[in-house]
DNA sequence: ACTATAAATTTGTATATACATACTATTAAA
DNA sequence: TTTAATAGTATGTATATACAAATTTATAGT
């Protein structure tokens, strides 16, 4: 049934990182998608030939991540309809967020620049704070006027020059350049009013309502490659997410 | 500094359990607020009287739930983010979210009654404007004061009286009392200034910038079980998402 | 046939131990 | 002064072991 499923003792990678990815491609299989009891712990440190103090840290995690849940006496199964939720959700960016509802966007304001780092983004991004980085301030929205207005930083290892065009959609642009693909996006939300500067830029009174957006994007690897703010006119403005419990 | 962080070796609470609710507790207070280390392993271990082993399970789920982060050679600190966050992934009710995080929660008031309901949300039930459906006011918060604003509403078929115990949290009671199960939320997030009623509510001045959160709340069959709508202090609260192209 | 009891099974909890690895700080050498 | 080597510290990895608690299965008694 699992067979051939060997660890690798001599390899640099950790026998807990090991298992679970063999847990993972074999709850995978399509033996396994309906809810299925795995070996127990037992006997598949066994197979695995690793103790089960150590298998156990490979279930765990697969706990934590939700494609397998434990009961005391009975034993641990998969569980169904693994990864139909939030995950699978795709993420956009701004223009194709935009263009799937059908909206024409006007980019209003396109600056790049090279700027030192403040403290935060220098940290999320594991780098010095003397070292420049790109920034690029971008004001977009619909044709009467603007209601967003972003500011993004990219890890130097992206590789771009500023001489990109930054017009086209930025994910496919990063993509094609550079072959950075964008991966993981997460974002915290928030209110705030605007302040001068962000009435300013998008013509709205000081003290209006604004969705403020962070936004940290991962490539595959799980390395950051962009940090981003984005203020939004809380009035032509909405944030939907869909989301599953499993 | 710690003292007198005793756990009972006697109690029927698993010691893991008790490391981890204690840390909770800890890492809430206010010198711990900013990102500061805590003590080592091994002398956290002797101080609480349990194993490195068992005190690494209450920190493995610490750090799984975000409050802390570990670094090989370092050490571990608490993770750097004061207002509170709502994750995406696995949503949960508003007591579950609060309570994961180690936060009690009050009611600072809780109303039934049954109401007319508004157009929108009796065409979003399918019903008769002229059928009476149950709402729900909740104003919750921590002990300080409240940070969040509830109205629900709730279809017909859910069967609820209104005698039910909606301290419990809520997901869990419509489960155990009537069978439904609540599976999928939609949400939509925007931003808006307190009016004198929310301002009120939530002591806060009028104009301060509310978080503002509709949910649609669908049962296993996508039937609509619940419209909810939730008013934030922005400044107590984030809304994160976290998203992953397939 | 039914029921209570016991045994077997499986995960849960907990400890002690040992060494590896990443990072920091110190010390010695150039 | 700068650099390289070294020691120290903290988390990471891994094992062996023992018993507890929940659940299922088997057994014995009525």
């Amino acid at each position: 049934m699992i067979m051939k499923l060997k660890i690798d003792h001599k390899s640099q990678i950790p026998l807990h990182i090991q298992a679970e990815e063999l847990l993972r491609r074999l709850i995978e299989s399509p033996e396994y998608i309906d809810g299925k009891l795995l070996p127990n712990e037992v006997e598949l440190s066994k197979i695995l030939s690793i103790s089960r103090t150590t298998l156990r840290q490979s279930i765990n995690k697969l706990v934590y991540d939700g494609l397998l849940t434990r009961k005391k006496g009975v034993g641990t199964r998969v569980v169904e309809s693994k990864s139909l939720s939030s995950k699978s959700k795709n993420w956009m960016s701004f223009s194709q967020e935009m263009s799937a509802r059908g909206i024409p966007i006007k980019n209003f304001e396109l600056h790049v620049s090279w700027v030192l780092p403040e403290k935060r983004i220098a940290s999320f991004f594991g780098i010095k704070e003397d070292k420049k980085i790109l920034k690029l301030v971008r004001l977009r929205g619909r044709p009467e006027g603007p209601f967003v207005y972003f500011e993004s930083y990219f890890h130097p290892l992206v590789g771009l020059t500023g001489e990109e065009d930054y017009k086209a959609p930025l994910y496919e642009m990063l993509e094609k350049a550079h072959g950075i693909i964008a991966m993981i996006s997460k974002e915290e939300i928030s209110a705030l009013l605007a302040d001068e500067f962000i009435a300013e830029k998008l013509e709205t009174p000081i003290g209006a309502p604004i969705l403020f957006r962070k936004r940290f994007v991962y490539d595959i690897n799980e390395k950051p490659i962009e940090y981003n703010l984005g203020y939004y006119k809380a009035d032509s403005f909405v944030y939907t997410v869909e989301s599953r419990r499993e």
